[in-house]
DNA sequence: GTCTATATATGGATAGAC
DNA sequence: GTCTATCCATATATAGAC
């Protein structure tokens, strides 16, 4: 369930917040909120093109009129969910950035937040980062050029600069960075790794940052 | 182009080995390997829902009531695909395998033949690490359960009994042997980042190798 | 085995009442 | 702003000639 759609700033970075008494009722929430949520429902379970605008309707409990009235079609719901949803993930790194915990310790964060969303709030990591975009929203950038992922990718770059992550080819560091936390992301929603993201954490960020840390710290460390 | 649709056997694993002189012919190609051929440029162009059996028609120079009788319509094109593409990189793995390098270097085979692949036979590595395919093939599993992806895992599992990889969990371990190269091949194949795949290698495998190395060899190297 | 013509269903989109 | 009924394009699948 979403409680981000209506307003990006009333579910902050907290990582586990989740609001377990607000007991989400799809009845009374606004038409609005209620197309976006059952539209990400469908959307991440069958995939973009077998869902028809009828079966949002139906199971949205509103009209087709609405939708369209609100949204202009089924591509538009696809549209909004993508952006809201964006903006939803850039909230949260921009948060972990605030904190001004250093560069390594925010890409920790990052790293958590997203193994809790996979587990918690599953249809959005789903859908932000599982979906072929590209295939319904041809117009679209691509979702790995989208701010969130600047940001993340901007963050290791400031590490590299600031001496706390190991020099080289940003792309490559990035991807050493969060290539391992996003590949068990995948096989998580894949549903062919079992274990819930969390309890991998630590192991994981302890291979990553021995991968990435530039020797000079690793010496002094050991 | 698809020079392994027909047989596996061959088109070998040498890395580089594109036979650039057998000029690709798709008027004299057979029915079966036009259909597949212009499906899988389709597909990864297109998507999957974005491509109708009368594009594949016109494109493959075929009748529609050919491709019913070879494959019984578009999701049987599909479908055939994606086993003779997943058969043809496990063939791939498989001779990495049987060369009897040790597990590292196994790995690494294996990350610099997907790197090459990424650049000369994008289409193949698209459809097979680009694709939603549950969204058109939902009684198939998951892409990341079958053979190839299984045996780099295998590789993996038997590089930590030896001893010549870290120890730790087996997710936590694959996806940071790979998951950084797969990351990489997502933002080319999404055209994020420029550069050619093959350039990157040396320094991916330095990071990598550096997370995931026993702590004992590590210190044996420096 | 290959083709064309056609049937049938589905789903996106609109019109117009309330 | 919300709804229902309807239109129309598209795409899958089949039938039947060659």
């Amino acid at each position: 369930m979403l409680f981000i759609i209506v307003d990006c700033k009333t579910s902050s970075a907290r990582i586990c917040a989740m609001p377990h008494l607000k007991k989400a009722t799809p009845e009374n929430a606004s038409v609005n909120k209620r197309i976006l949520d059952t539209a990400l429902d469908l959307f991440v379970e069958r995939g973009f093109h077998n869902v028809s605008i009828h079966d949002i309707q139906k199971q949205a409990n509103v009209s087709i009129g609405s939708i369209y009235n609100h949204f202009g079609g089924k591509e538009g719901v696809a549209k909004a969910l993508y952006y809201h949803l964006i903006r939803e993930m850039e909230e949260l790194v921009k948060d972990v950035v605030d904190e001004g915990l250093g560069y390594r310790e925010s890409c920790n964060r990052i790293i958590y937040m997203l193994f809790e969303y996979t587990e918690t709030k599953r249809n959005i990591i789903a859908y932000v980062l599982h979906a072929k975009h590209q295939e319904f929203l041809p117009d679209e950038p691509p979702i790995c050029s989208s701010t969130p992922f600047k940001t993340m990718r901007n963050i290791v770059q400031q590490g590299i600069e600031s001496g706390e992550i190991r020099e080289g080819d940003p792309w490559v560091i990035a991807s050493s960075v969060f290539g391992g936390a996003i590949r068990l992301i995948h096989l998580r929603l894949d549903g062919v790794l079992k274990e819930p993201l969390p309890k991998l954490y630590d192991e994981l960020i302890d291979c990553m940052w021995q991968g990435v840390t530039p020797a000079a710290i690793q010496e002094s460390v050991a």
